[in-house]
RNA sequence: GGUCUGGUAGUUCAGCUGGUUAGAAUACCUGCCUGUCACGCAGGGGGUCGCGGGUUCGAGUCCCGUCCAGACCGCCA
């Protein structure tokens, strides 16, 4: 060993103890007759210390050279400090260093390797490998780390086996865009990387392993997001012989389990909400319910009663702002020009002040009595110093771009707060979904979802109004999971591949191996996928995932370290039957 | 595919309605400093203002194009 001990373990106990370090240089400070090395390794930060009273010349000199992040071993005596360090464990002790060899300088760094670096997200993407010596992501790394295995350990102890299912599939037409592999050895063929294992971890039920999990890597091939990568990993887990409710009550197990472990939370009872209500009161089927300001539907309120702009829409929907009517008419605009981006696109925004003597004041004051005022207070529960905004048009549209205003005003008032925790499960999907692009219907969640059973025979006559035995993990406007009961019988599995759209042959072409098994006694079947990075760094306390992962890719799809993805060369390309061989 | 924001010293940024020699902080280098730990003090080096074109007597600043980065919409079963 290089070393005898960390730099994160010595204290006054260690007194007097001859020992080695190794690490980095994290600073030197000079001041001539004595020279302090910070030295940094994963474990904490020790000081060593040079000074002319007690280290010998030759020493002293070479330890002047020291630039950060050179690499230094140190054999020293631990002696107690003079002036002491409140902020560091190893605080009360220092090393008095008694010699020392660079085992490899280092060139100086384009950012301080500090917990709050002055280098930018490119730079700190392109020299990833300094950055993780940074505090903060090392942090992030270990924290993932052990969120991970508190996962494995709650599912191994509820006797789930952890398989491992293959990387190179086939392409699906269904669902997100897939990464494709060209076979060498199949001329023209191409493998594609797996979306989700949903299919084999399926055919893990049909052969028999009961319960399976997989912390494992999934690949799709569409545009990113801060909460985005284009690789990402899934605790994705199948259970056999249960219903719905088994593995709502498995799984609020795993994450109350982690919030306990983790964070020492303690969550109770998850609440619980259909797709329909979620819409129709959060206007999006991942709720943050962290805070309140939930959606209140005015058009009996607020139609007919001579203001054009309402009496056409389809729908006119409020929310109460808590404590917000004391904005200034600045405030006010500020928030209507921010609806009016073209992100948001709102053609406006009404407000109605609920002045603390409980009388109102409006943009709309032309209209609107103080009674038809008083009635939307009470339908979005406003209280005397609330502020009441609208807004009015498509349903859709307008639910979406009133949830944008909501979350933007919870994170304005400090709602958001990172430390608590809201899950929630949303219940009762649709099954499909109508696409108006390609005229046909699309799996909401995927294909091999099972419908309610009671909606069976809805299925040939009224398709779009099935719902599905889906559900999704929500924790604090987070979609963190989301899975269902799944199609285990060969003719129900036809059918839907038939609602899609699929003729026979394409069905038996892509899914054949599926509906084949289905039909070697394949037992009822269920399951779950939760996103490991989302939740990590929700978890974490952090909305962007790409600081909990070790070598996340750009905006673009773009590793700027490994500088991927990049073009090969031509005789790879002719290899893998990519290009026409030249004839010489 | 679209919308928006940004690109100036190693780094993070400032630079007003276009006007002499483009600044700050930090990092780096040198010297000083008897207990530092965001050490302090004095000094120093460091710039093709992303790239290309245009307008102008004059462009970091205005216009067009382009590249790069970030956020979002579409997309993500």
């Amino acid at each position: 060993m290089l070393r005898t001990n960390t730099c994160g373990e010595l204290n006054l106990t260690h007194i007097g103890n001859k020992v080695t370090l190794a690490g980095w240089v994290q600073k030197t400070r000079n001041k001539g007759f004595m020279i302090w090395v910070d030295l940094r390794d994963r474990y904490g930060v020790t000081q060593i210390i040079f000074d002319e009273e007690r280290t010998d010349k030759v020493m002293l000199e070479k330890a002047q050279s020291l630039g950060r992040e050179f690499v230094i071993q140190v054999q020293g005596t631990v002696i107690e400090r003079v002036s002491k360090n409140p902020n560091l464990s190893t605080g009360d002790v220092e090393i008095l260093a008694e010699s020392f060899d660079v085992l490899n300088p280092s060139k100086t760094p384009p950012f301080t390797i500090e917990s709050e670096t002055d280098g930018g997200e490119e730079l700190r993407m392109q020299y990833r490998y300094l950055d993780i010596r940074r505090k903060p992501v090392r942090e992030n790394l270990i924290f993932r780390s052990k969120v991970s295995l508190a996962i494995r350990n709650y599912l191994s102890a509820h006797n789930f086996i952890d398989v491992e299912t293959p990387y190179l599939i086939k392409s699906t037409p269904e669902g997100a865009r897939d990464f494709v592999v060209p076979s060498r050895m199949n001329a023209g063929e191409f493998y594609a990387l797996p979306q989700s294992p949903q299919t084999f971890k399926q055919l893990l039920m049909v052969g028999g392993m009961d319960q399976y999990f997989q912390i494992v890597k999934c690949f799709r091939d569409e545009d990113l997001r801060a909460d985005r990568q284009p690789e990402f990993t899934q605790i994705d887990c199948e259970m056999t012989f249960v219903e719905q409710e088994d593995i709502l009550t498995r799984f609020e197990g795993l994450l109350k389990h982690l919030l306990k472990e983790i964070k020492g939370v303690e969550v109770f009872e998850f609440p619980r909400m259909t797709y329909v209500e979620a819409i129709q009161k959060y206007g999006n089927d991942k709720p943050d319910i962290r805070f309140g300001m939930e959606f209140a539907e005015l058009n009996e309120f607020a139609k007919g009663k001579g203001f054009p702009v309402f009496d056409q829409q389809e729908l006119i929907v409020g929310i109460a702002v808590p404590g917000a009517a004391s904005y200034t008419r600045k405030q006010i605009d500020k928030l209507i020009d921010w609806v009016k981006r073209p992100q948001i696109g709102a053609n406006g925004l009404i407000w109605v002040k609920c002045n603390e003597d409980g009388s109102y004041k409006s943009s709309v004051d032309k209209f609107y009595s103080q009674e038809d005022l008083t009635n939307w207070a009470k339908q979005t529960q406003a209280s005397a110093g609330d502020l009441v905004l609208i807004m009015a048009g498509e349903t859709n549209k307008t639910r979406g771009q009133l949830s944008a205003l909501r979350m933007e005003l919870a994170e304005q008032l400090g709602l958001r707060d990172p430390e608590t925790f809201a899950p929630l499960w949303v219940v009762d999907f649709p099954l499909l979904e109508w696409d108006k692009e390609s005229k046909r219907y699309h799996a909401m969640h995927h294909p091999f979802t099972a419908p309610k059973p009671e909606q069976m025979s809805l299925l040939a006559t009224d398709p779009g109004a099935v719902n599905a035995n889906a559900y999704d993990l929500v924790l604090n406007g987070n979609e963190i999971g989301g899975g269902s009961i799944r199609i285990h019988d060969a003719k129900v599995q036809e059918t839907m591949f038939d609602l899609l759209g699929f003729t026979k042959e394409e069905a038996q072409a892509q899914f054949g191996f599926l509906m084949e098994a289905f039909q070697y006694g394949a037992p009822p079947h269920g399951g779950i996928a939760l996103g490991l990075d989302r939740l990590v760094s929700i978890l974490g306390g952090q909305e962007t995932i790409r600081d909990f992962i070790a070598f996340p890719k750009n905006n673009r799809g773009r590793d700027l370290m490994i500088d991927a993805p990049a073009s090969i060369d031509s005789t790879q390309l002719e290899e893998l039957n990519l290009v026409l061989k030249q004839k010489k």
